[in-house]
DNA sequence: CATTAAATGTTTATGCTTGAAATATAATTC
DNA sequence: GAATTATATTTCAAGCATAAACATTTAATG
């Protein structure tokens, strides 16, 4: 009598399913094009230019909690990647006032100039691979994930 | 004169640079999620279960490079995603006729029936961080994305 | 205070991922 | 049909990523 037995997903679970997965190719499809970029232009890889974009709007650089909460990756990850950009000169580690435990992380000037200029050749590319959406997209887009704000919870920025 | 200078990013490239990070950001944020479910429910990783999601619907198996092609991985990385899944008892390779440098992987039955349980979890919990969707929201996405069908060279499927 | 609990960051083991080189087979060209 | 070129997969070194364990410091609790 039920239209929907146990294990039967309704048609709008199959749906956001569906969209999921196109999200997911998307992103991943966006992520090649950019990684090649990055290597190519820059020899450098999308994980560090992640953490310089976080720093790079970050007056006074960040806490290694507050960067991989930001990245969304785990805090022992973010170590690694800070540890080869400190060798490279692009970023340092700063002890906290008060305490000693913590460190804070921000762009030497060479990091800073040199994500400067990383940063326009992204835009440009990701302005490129999106050039089919128009305004109309970006606002339907917008409204559509502003409704997912608690999924993530840090507030936007855009770099 | 002109309205743009050289390095002037006009308005619609912001747009389009702060919604891929916001896609982005959202992307992570659900993978994130669904990496816990698969650990915690079933011992495993979501690499691994993009691979099995492959071939569980591709009939008569994939070849490592329709494989690799289909995730947006490299190659390298496939082969060794797989050589654990062999392990496992869950998939197996299987020499091609007429073509002795190709191989096919395809499920073992006991890979069939444990897919078919992680998928069920996997689309619940899909289906709930989605919830916000509407159809009228699918409706909207389904037509952006189907206009950068270019982007990523694949057809589409749903697990 | 002293003890316990919580927070911060690093280390470790394991697995994922890439890009390039290597290996082997197949298809093409001369 | 021999040499070349292309295709299919694996191997390798380096880097990325996770979860869990560890060490240190701070905060909270008795």
């Amino acid at each position: 009598m039920k239209p929907l037995a146990k294990n039967d997903s309704s048609a709008i679970e199959k749906r956001r399913l569906r969209m999921w997965i196109r999200m997911l190719r998307t992103t991943r499809s966006v992520e090649v094009r950019l990684r090649e970029f990055l290597r190519e232009q820059y020899d450098t890889t999308l994980p560090r230019f992640d953490v310089m974009a976080a720093l790079y709007r970050a007056e006074g650089g960040l806490k290694m909690s507050a960067l991989s909460k930001h990245l969304l990756v785990s805090n022992g990850n973010v170590t690694g990647i800070v540890d080869r950009l400190v060798i490279d000169g692009l970023i340092e580690r700063r002890p906290v006032e008060n305490d000693r435990r913590a460190v804070v992380v921000c762009l030497t000037p060479a990091g800073r100039t040199l994500f400067a200029r990383m940063a326009d050749g992204h835009e440009e590319l990701v302005n490129d691979l999106f050039s089919h959406m128009v305004d109309t997209d970006l606002d339907l887009l917008a409204g559509i994930f502003s409704r997912l704000k608690q999924m993530d919870g840090d507030d936007d920025h855009d770099d």
